[in-house]
DNA sequence: TCTATAACCAAGCAAGCGCTAGTGTGAGTG
DNA sequence: CACTCACACTAGCGCTTGCTTGGTTATAGA
């Protein structure tokens, strides 16, 4: 289908939905009223409910990959400042987009298979930035440990900031992404 | 209602069925089915679904409770490696009870009030043991940064690895809290 | 003014849901 | 023997689900 203005409006109130009740209690009903139509007219902009999840989580992950891109076009070119750049942009996106991405990270398993591989390209193409700014970051020995187990472990300490970050506290992202580096580099 | 060894059989098939489907996916057709009875005979053992998935999450938890605590009895008594042995133990648990932790982490939204309130408890005395320990840490400077925020990437960290971790692969849960714990001590 | 099209609606279908009611049944107990 | 009780069964109620249908309205270009 197409990428209609109005289209991307409804997929931005879906992915409140889907965050606050789940996709599975999440009703045809529910979304159309919080849509301001009826159930049935939602079949017009979406061919079924598992298109709706595909749009929410597609529309999360392309901000990702270009918000992450920008970051590391923009920063200093020493490991450092990439790996900074990228944690960074990595919270930036997950706050600014929060629905989307708690969307992607645990109603993945809802898509069906011909959404999941194509959405699983574009996260590939997302984890490849990651992978790459650790290895540089491994090189120059600003840390330490197995670069498949120090990806994991940073995506995971950064990833599960969702569960317990209040954007109305007073740290900033910033402030996350900073101390979680600080925490990993070898002084 | 009691704690019948086949009660606690049951709740085991329970929790593989609600990682691999979730819970809102599990009908009580399938539970039953899985049992080898008929979903009617179901309502026997659990008063509703809600009490399926809190047994589930309780036996978790509370097996996460003892098996910390009898490795903090039994490690030596230096911040280092108590540290080191909340960290096994942590992923000791939360693979030889997958199933239930997977549950816990994920499906605890679907808890009523009242059973979240309940288990909610028993979680906290599960997190003021890594409160403790990661003080001391802290204390002898083996760990540097903000309590609260080392605290959730540490737990960040370590339950993300549901998420990719592979039992049968060669690498063992120790292997996995040793690079852990390496990685963010100050050397 | 005519027409194409996007957007919407009321109504409802078939399937599936959690759960209940009422009824055996076989093992243990007095 | 009579009785209880844990456990399982059949049958289906009342409701919600995702989705479809057939038809109406608003808007904008020719």
């Amino acid at each position: 289908m197409n990428a209609s203005p109005r289209r991307k409006e409804l997929t931005r109130l879906a992915a409140q939905l889907f965050v606050q009740e789940g996709f599975d209690r999440t009703t045809v009903r529910m979304l159309a009223q919080e849509m301001g139509i009826k159930s049935g007219s939602l079949f017009h902009h979406f061919k079924d409910k598992q298109e709706i999840l595909a749009a929410v989580i597609e529309e999360g992950t392309q901000n990702a990959l270009s918000i992450a891109k920008a970051a590391l076009n923009t920063c200093d070119a020493d490991p450092e400042s990439r790996l900074h750049a990228m944690a960074r942009a990595h919270l930036e996106t997950l706050f600014a987009d929060r629905n989307a991405h708690v969307v992607a990270l645990f109603e993945w398993r809802r898509l069906d298979p011909a959404a999941r591989a194509h959405l699983g390209h574009l996260r590939d193409a997302y984890e490849a930035l990651w992978v790459t700014v650790i290895n540089e970051a491994l090189a120059a020995g600003i840390i330490h440990g197995d670069r498949f187990l120090v990806s994991k472990f940073i995506l995971g300490a950064l990833n599960w900031t969702v569960r317990w970050y209040d954007p109305t506290g007073q740290r900033t992202p910033d402030d996350l992404a900073d101390e979680l580096v600080a925490m990993i580099m070898s002084r």
